[in-house]
DNA sequence: AAACGGCGTGTTGTGCACAACCCTGACGGG
DNA sequence: CCCGTCAGGGTTGTGCACAACACGCCGTTT
C-alpha cells in the first residue's frame, strides 16, 4: 500500500506541487477512474495535512478540468466525451508540431542518451506488456518530448492538454489490442530516437504529430 | 469609486468566477500594475466575503501566472520579461492561425453584426483615443475572435495566453504612439469585418495572425 | 559612526468548527 | 400501490483564530 506521509521541513509551494502531482497521476493512471468520488477528509488524512492545503490542490485540479466539486455532494473525477476529446486531440497534434518549430532546444548527448533509454524501456515493455507500465512510459515520454522546446508557454499548454486526455487513452486500451499498441508505441520511440540522433527535432515533432493523429483515429474506431 | 458589493443569492461557483474575472481585469488594465501588493483582507472586505473565497480566486490567478504569493510578504502582481513575452507571442500567433482551421463556427448574421459593431467602436476610439478604452476594446475583440472556433480547448489556451501578455502591451502603449496604434487596430477591425462578411473565418484568422506578429515586432522595438 | 540583535507589525498559511447543501430512505397519507 | 414529506448522515463551502514567516525600526554595543 502506497503511503504518502507528510514531509516536516516542506515548503507550502512544494507540498502543493506534490499533492497536485500525486492526485493528477492517480487520476490519469485510473487509480481514480472517472466518476470516482474523492472525499477531502480521508485524503487530507492520508497526506498528513488538514483539509485546507488539500483543497488548494483540488482547486488546481478543478481549474484543469480533471475533477468537479459540487456543494453537498462531493468532488467527482470528470469524464471526457468523444466530441471534446476529438478537438483536444486536434489541438494536441498541432502543438506537437509547433514544438519542432518554436524554440527547439540544442540536442545534447544527454538528450540522445535519454531517447535511447526510452527505446530500451519500450523493448522491455514489448516483452511483458502491462497497461499500467505502458501508461507510465507514455507519460514519461510525453515529458521528454515537452522538454524538447524552450517555449515555456507551449510546454505548459501541451501538458494541460495531455493530462486532460491521458485517461481516455488508458481507458480505451482494454478495448484495443495491448500488444499492437505497445508495438506501435515502440516504433514511435525508435523513430524519435533516430531523429534525435540526427539532431533533427523538427522530424521528432512531426513523428509525434503523426502518431498523435493515428492514435486518435484508433481511439475513435 | 467602483464598489463591488456582494450578491446575496449567489452561487459559490458564480462568485469565484466573478472575483476572478474582476481581479484579472484589474491586473490586465493596469489598475494593479506589476509589482503591486494585493492584501487579502482589504480585498475580501471590498467584495463582502471572508478571506477564504477570495483566496480561492487568488489561487486561480496564481496558477495562471498573473500573481505570485509569498508567505509573510504578500501577493505580488507579476511582471513579464521580454524573452518570455516573445515566446508567448509566438504561440499566440500560431494559435490564432489554428482558430481558422480547427472547427470554425458557422457565420451567422449576429456574428457579422458584432464584427461591424467593433468597427464602429474602433472608429469612435480613433476620434478620441484613450489608452484604457483601447485596452477594453482590444480585450472585447479578443473574446469575439476566440468565439469564432468551437474548439473549447483552443479557446481556453488562447485566453490563458492572451491574459498573460495583455499587460505588457498596455504598458508599452505609452512608449508608442497611441494614435498610430489605434489606427492600426482599426485597420485590423475593418479587415476582420470584411473577412467575416465573406464568411471566411480562415482569412479572419490569418489577419489576426499577421497583426499579432506585427504587434509583437512593434513592442520589441 | 557603524554594525548587530531583538522586537513589533503586517502578511500569508493552517486548522478547526460550523453553515449550507444534497441525497437516501423511511414513513404516512391518499 | 404511489407519492409527498421529513429527518438523518455525509459532503463541500465559509468564517475565524492562530501559527509561521518576512521585513523594517530602534536601541544597544563596539
Amino acid at each position: 500500500m502506497p503511503v504518502s506521509e507528510g514531509n516536516p521541513g516542506e515548503d507550502a509551494r512544494a507540498r502543493l506541487q506534490r499533492l497536485h502531482d500525486i492526485l493528477r497521476s492517480r487520476i490519469c493512471l485510473l487509480d481514480y477512474p472517472p466518476g470516482t468520488r474523492l472525499s477531502e477528509e480521508p485524503l487530507a488524512a492520508e497526506f498528513g495535512t488538514s483539509r485546507t492545503p488539500l483543497r488548494r490542490a483540488l482547486a488546481r485540479l478543478e481549474d484543469e478540468g480533471l475533477i468537479q466539486t459540487q456543494h453537498g455532494v462531493g468532488t467527482i473525477v470528470t469524464d471526457v466525451d468523444l466530441a471534446e476529446m476529438g478537438r483536444t486531440y486536434e489541438l494536441r497534434r498541432e502543438l506537437a508540431g509547433l514544438a519542432g518549430r518554436l524554440s527547439p532546444v540544442a540536442v545534447t548527448p544527454d538528450i540522445i542518451a535519454r531517447a535511447h533509454r526510452f527505446v530500451a524501456r519500450g523493448r522491455a515493455l514489448a516483452r511483458t506488456p502491462d497497461p499500467r507500465e505502458f501508461a507510465r512510459l507514455n507519460m514519461d515520454f510525453f515529458h521528454f518530448g515537452a522538454a524538447l522546446t524552450e517555449n515555456e508557454a507551449l510546454r505548459e499548454a501541451s501538458e494541460r492538454l495531455y493530462y486532460r486526455t491521458a485517461r481516455i487513452w488508458l481507458k480505451s486500451i482494454s478495448r484495443l489490442d495491448l500488444g499492437d499498441e505497445v508495438r506501435i508505441f515502440l516504433t514511435e520511440l525508435e523513430q524519435t530516437a533516430a531523429a534525435v540522433d540526427g539532431h533533427d527535432l523538427l522530424a521528432a515533432a512531426l513523428i509525434r504529430q503523426a502518431h498523435i493523429s493515428m492514435c486518435e483515429a484508433r481511439l475513435r474506431a
